[in-house]
DNA sequence: CGGACTGTTGAGACCCCTCAACCTAAGTGG
DNA sequence: CCACTTAGGTTGAGGGGTCTCAACAGTCCG
């Protein structure tokens, strides 16, 4: 990989902050591009972990599936996030599958490849394991959620979560900056599509949103607020 | 510490399988032995992250507190597991309370020591990321479960879940080792202590289980399973 | 022996899921 | 370009699983 186009690609990429140059020179060189398109599949849950991947630009869902069919909606990856970790890190396959929405660009690295780096500059293996915790962490808080709060305040959670993390102001607001789906609100909160249907409509009656296909603009964040902390 | 003994300690922990003699002497002179009675707290949910645990006997609850006053029970620590690792590598506070429900004792090792060893044990780190990644894909199963599953059948998952990381074989079937509520089967599933003595009243009444004061035996697994996989 | 904690059980209400019908927007192929 | 298909979204009606409220019983502990 060229890299001075290379080092601007991981600039920026939490896993490796911290690095010296010849360190960012050695994850380089051991990494591949990997162009995905809109619907393209990176992973499948259960495969054998064999790749390991930070997202430059693009978005990528990451969804479990139950034996009988249902999903659930794992997490969103955004640029500078890394997939795959936990797998290639000891585990026995994939946790979830991991699907594009949009058109991406990810690096690849060889589950012996990352083995390799980690071991030699274990401040990768210390970032690795802060990320993972961090998201731990997220995991944990959203088990809170569904055992203490009614169905309204998790999709304000989530929909503020999103905010957060792929937020992009427009005219009118907050816009989310991806195609995301009623379905995939409601499997990111353990509800229906139904639910999450009529509790955006009522929002929208409020003020408080603009909906659309496959489109969410938040006109009134601190109204959301109020309802994720049911004040 | 004395070598001899706290070696025997260490032996069989996770976190430090794979090292050297004198790696895991290393380990052992940074740290401490810390005797936990019933009833004691070892950290305080958003409290600074000032040490890290691994518990050698005994078993430790950790729960979160909602603002309003609610608990979730996050999990039960055994012997051999580590506690506070998300938190001293990189959060900004404890993500839970931890508090003995056995007399215990834990070997207690400050941020600052447990970051110098991973620095100069990188396998220590890899080993806390497959530890670490492991309990994420754990919180994505249960957040999975909360999702797409009826109060029972957590339930018994959740017993199923105790019975495997603390079951002891008895007379009549397999007891779990600790004492624990209704309250706590009812934080760890996302509902409430009255829908727990429900179930497992019509579960003993079907001889599936036995139950008392702060005691579960199951005594038919498989039957358990059965509800759990909704078969 | 009284108080606190834990567990049991009943009755009623309500949130939300399920089922169902229909609508609109975005592709698709001739 | 237009009929057709498909995916995504909206809305209504009804039923049921759980929560809430409430009262009481058993057990542990100071």
């Amino acid at each position: 990989m060229d890299r001075e186009q290379g080092r601007l690609l991981l600039q920026g990429v939490g896993l490796f902050k911290g690095l010296s140059r010849e360190a960012l020179d050695d994850v380089l060189d051991a990494g591949r591009r990997h162009r995905i398109a809109k619907g393209d599949v990176l992973f499948r849950q259960a495969d054998p972990p064999e790749a390991f991947y930070v997202l430059v630009y693009g978005r990528v869902k990451v969804t479990q599936d139950t034996p009988d069919g249902q999903q659930v909606v794992v997490r969103f990856i955004g640029p500078g996030e890394m997939m795959g970790c936990v797998a290639v890190c000891g585990g026995n396959g994939y946790p979830g599958t991991a699907t594009a929405v949009e058109d991406s660009l990810a690096i690849r690295w060889t589950a012996g490849a990352i083995a390799g780096l980690m071991q030699r500059h274990p401040t990768i293996a210390m970032n690795a394991l802060g990320a993972v915790g961090g998201r731990l962490q997220e995991a944990q808080e959203r088990i809170r959620e569904m055992s203490t709060e009614k169905v309204e305040r998790r999709i304000a959670h989530a929909l503020l979560r999103l905010v957060r993390q792929a937020g992009r102001r427009v005219e009118r607001g907050v816009e989310i900056n991806f195609p995301i789906s009623r379905q995939d609100i409601a499997e990111m909160t353990g509800t229906t599509l139904h639910t999450v249907s009529r509790t955006l409509s009522a929002w929208e009656s409020q003020g408080l949103i603009e909906g659309g296909r496959q489109r969410v603009v938040v006109r009134n964040p601190h109204g959301l607020v109020t309802i994720a902390e049911d004040l």
